[in-house]
RNA sequence: GGGCCCGUAGCUCAAUGGAUAGAGCAACAGAUUUCUAAUCUGUUGGUUGGAGGUUCGAUCCCUCUCGGGCCCA
C-alpha cells in the first residue's frame, strides 16, 4: 500500500547517498496542497551529511523519479525547509481499490512481527471482590493492544494472574465467615454488600472442616463473576495464571535460591532479603519472611522468571498507575536474574471517573458502594464501553460520561461509526435489489478510473491509510489512534455520499464497498459490533 | 519530602520534533420530492498553565515553576 511503497522507494534513494535507517517519516501533510502524503527524509539526510537539504531533496527525486515503474507517483514538489510533497496518480489510487476486495478481512493486516511471541498479562485483579471501572478500561485497552499485535503477526498469549494465596485471601475468608454468622467485619477485615452477597452465596460449600475447600469455593465464586463480567465486555484470556501454582511447583523459593545464589540476597532478623537498593530501590525488600513464608514480591519474582522460561520475545504487562512504584522494584529483579529486560514493558493505564451528564458518579444507586464495571456494562452497553474506554491516550486519565455513552446520536461516535457501516450496507443491499446480476467483485477495474470527484479520492486515500494506522497503533500500543480513524473514516464516507451518488454507479459501489470492508475491519479490532442496519 | 501521569477552544479529547495546532459536543446560521437526517454544509471559539533553554523548526525534548490525580515515605 501506498505508505510502505513509498517506504521502499525513499529507502532506496537514501541508500545511494549512503545513508541507512534514518528516521524519516511520510505521512498526511496538513493541508492538501502539500500533496497526498510528505515526508522530511531530505531535511534530516541533509542534516546526517552537513549538506544543504534541497540539494539532498533533488538528489532523492530524480532518484525516486528512476524507481517508480508503476507510476505511483505522479509529482514529487521540494518545498521550504526541505519537506518533499508526494502526489500520487489517480490510476494508482484507484486501482487500490481491488487490493482491498480482495484481501477482505487480511485488509489492514500484516505479518512483520511473524513467529515472535508475546505475552499480554492485564487485569490481575486480586480475587477479594468485583471488578471496577478501572479494570474495566484496562482490560479493554489490554485486549485491543492483543488485537493489535495479532494484526501485524505476533502470536499473542493474552493471561491473568490470580493472587490466589496470602493474607488477603485469608482476610477475605474470615470476613466472609464473620458475615454469615452476622458477627461484625474483623479488624482489617473486607466489609461491605458484596462480602454479605457472597456469604448468601448458596453455591459456595462452606465446610468447617475443610478450609482448602471453602477457600476454593469462595474464590472459584468470585473468579466466576469476574469472568462473567469481562466476557461481558467482550474480554477473554488465553491462558490464567494462579499464584498457587508456583507454590505448588516449589518455584517461589527456587526463585529465592537462584537470586541467593547470584549474591543478590542477604539474611537479617530471620528473613531473606532482597539486595534491591543496588538496582536503585529506596530500601532493601524482603522476600521470605522470618516464618519462612514468602512476600508477595518474591511470588511476583518467581512469576516473572517463569515468564521468561516459557520463551516469549516480549512481555508487556498493563498496571493501574497505583501500581506504578512497583515497576522499578520488578524490573531490578528481573536484572538481579540476569535476563534480559528490554523484553520486559509496563504500560501504565490511569483511572477513570464516571460521570452522568456534569456530575461525578461516585457511589452505585444500588448499593452505596463504588461502581462495578459490570454496573457500567449493563447501563451502557459493550460496544459503548469498549469505544469510550479505548478512546483516549491510556496514559491520561478518563472521565466517562454515562450518559453520553448512551446516547444514540452523533454526539455519540460510537453509533457515529456504526451508523456510517450500516448505512453502507443498507445502500449495497438496495443496489443488489435493483441489479441482481451485478456482483461488485467481477467489477471491471477500469471503470474505477470515473473515482475523480474530489470526495471519492479524499475517502480512497483515507482507506488507503488504514494498514499504516494500524502499524502505528500496534507500535505506539495505541488503541486510541484506531478510534480516531474509525471517526475520521466515517465522515469520509459521509461526506462522499453527501456529494456521491453511489446507486447506478459500479465503480462507487466499488468505493462504497471497501469503505464497508475497511469499517468492519474497524470495528473488528476494536471488538466492537458491525450493525448491517440500524 | 521523593517518584509517576496529566494540564491544548466553554466541555470531552486528537496531533510518532514538522508546514496556518485539529475533531466532536455546546452556541449560532443553513441543507431532506433523491441510495438510512443516528447525516451533511457554514460561522464563532486558542498566549497549547507560566518562565527560560535546545534547533532550520517545540503542544511534544531539557531545566525551573504553578495546578490536578495516583503511589511511596
Amino acid at each position: 500500500m501506498p505508505q510502505s511503497k513509498l517506504f521502499t522507494f525513499f529507502n532506496k534513494a537514501l541508500d545511494k547517498l549512503n545513508l541507512i535507517d534514518i528516521p524519516f517519516k511520510i505521512d498526511v501533510p496538513p493541508r492538501q496542497e502539500f500533496g497526498d502524503f510528505a515526508t522530511n527524509a531530505a531535511i534530516i539526510a541533509g542534516k546526517k551529511l552537513s549538506r544543504n537539504p534541497f540539494e539532498v531533496a533533488e538528489e532523492i527525486v530524480a532518484a525516486i523519479q528512476k524507481i517508480d515503474s508503476e507510476k505511483i507517483i505522479r509529482e514529487l514538489k521540494v518545498v521550504k525547509p526541505g519537506f518533499i510533497n508526494i502526489f500520487l496518480t489517480d490510476t494508482y489510487i484507484q486501482q487500490s481499490l481491488l487490493e482491498i476486495h480482495k484481501q477482505d478481512h487480511a485488509w489492514g493486516t500484516g505479518d512483520d512481527y511473524k513467529g515472535r511471541k508475546i505475552l499480554l498479562e492485564f487485569v490481575s485483579a486480586n480475587p477479594t471482590g468485583p471488578l471496577h471501572v478501572g479494570h474495566g478500561r484496562w482490560a479493554v485497552i489490554g485486549d485491543i493492544i492483543g488485537n493489535l499485535f495479532k494484526a501485524v503477526g505476533y502470536s499473542v498469549t493474552k493471561e491473568f494472574y490470580v493472587n490466589n494465596v496470602g493474607n488477603q485471601i485469608e482476610m477475605l475468608i474470615k470476613s466472609i465467615d464473620a458475615a454469615r454468622k452476622g458477627e461484625p467485619t474483623p479488624e482489617g477485615g473486607y466489609g461491605g454488600a458484596y462480602i454479605k452477597e457472597i456469604a448468601e452465596n448458596q453455591n459456595i460449600r462452606w465446610s468447617e472442616t475443610d478450609e482448602q475447600n471453602t477457600r476454593e469455593s469462595v474464590l472459584n465464586t468470585i473468579l466466576d463473576q469476574q469472568k462473567t463480567t469481562l466476557s461481558s465486555a467482550g474480554v477473554t484470556f488465553d491462558n490464567w495464571f494462579f499464584e498457587s501454582q508456583l507454590h505448588a511447583a516449589n518455584k517461589i523459593l527456587l526463585t529465592v535460591q537462584r537470586l541467593h545464589d547470584l549474591g543478590k540476597t542477604f539474611e537479617e532478623g530471620g528473613a531473606i532479603w532482597f539486595k534491591s537498593q543496588e538496582t536503585g530501590d529506596d530500601k532493601n525488600r524482603v522476600l521470605v519472611r522470618e516464618d519462612g513464608r514468602p512476600t508477595y514480591f518474591a511470588a511476583d519474582i518467581a512469576y516473572h522468571l517463569d515468564k521468561y522460561e516459557r520463551g516469549y520475545d516480549q512481555i508487556i504487562n498493563i498496571w493501574g498507575t497505583d501500581h506504578h512504584g512497583y515497576v522499578e522494584r520488578l524490573k531490578g529483579a528481573i536484572k538481579a536474574l540476569d535476563l534480559p529486560i528490554e523484553k520486559f514493558n509496563v504500560i501504565i493505564g490511569q483511572l477513570v471517573t464516571l460521570y452522568r451528564g456534569n456530575e461525578p458518579v461516585r457511589m452505585s444507586k444500588r448499593t452505596g458502594e463504588m461502581v462495578t464495571l459490570q454496573e457500567v456494562i449493563d447501563e451502557t452497553g459493550s460496544d459503548a464501553t469498549r469505544f469510550f474506554f479505548a478512546a483516549t491516550d491510556v496514559n491520561s486519565h478518563l472521565d466517562f460520561d454515562l450518559e453520553l455513552a448512551k446516547k444514540k446520536s452523533n454526539d455519540n461516535p460510537v453509533f457515529y461509526v456504526q451508523y456510517a457501516h450500516a448505512r453502507i450496507c443498507s445502500i449495497l443491499r438496495k443496489a443488489l435489489e435493483q441489479d441482481t446480476s451485478h456482483k461488485i467483485q467481477d467489477t471491471n477495474g477500469d471503470v474505477l478510473n470515473e473515482l475523480t470527484h474530489p470526495a471519492e479520492r479524499s475517502l480512497m486515500l483515507k482507506l488507503l491509510a488504514w494498514p499504516e494506522t494500524v502499524k502505528l497503533a500496534a507500535k505506539l500500543r495505541h488503541p486510541h489512534r484506531i478510534c480516531e480513524y474509525g471517526k475520521e473514516l466515517a465522515t469520509e464516507f459521509h461526506h462522499f455520499y453527501e456529494k456521491c451518488r453511489v446507486i447506478g454507479s459500479p465503480a462507487r459501489l466499488v468505493l462504497a464497498d471497501a469503505s464497508r470492508i475497511t469499517l468492519r475491519n474497524v470495528l473488528e479490532l476494536l471488538g466492537i459490533s458491525t450493525p448491517e442496519s440500524m
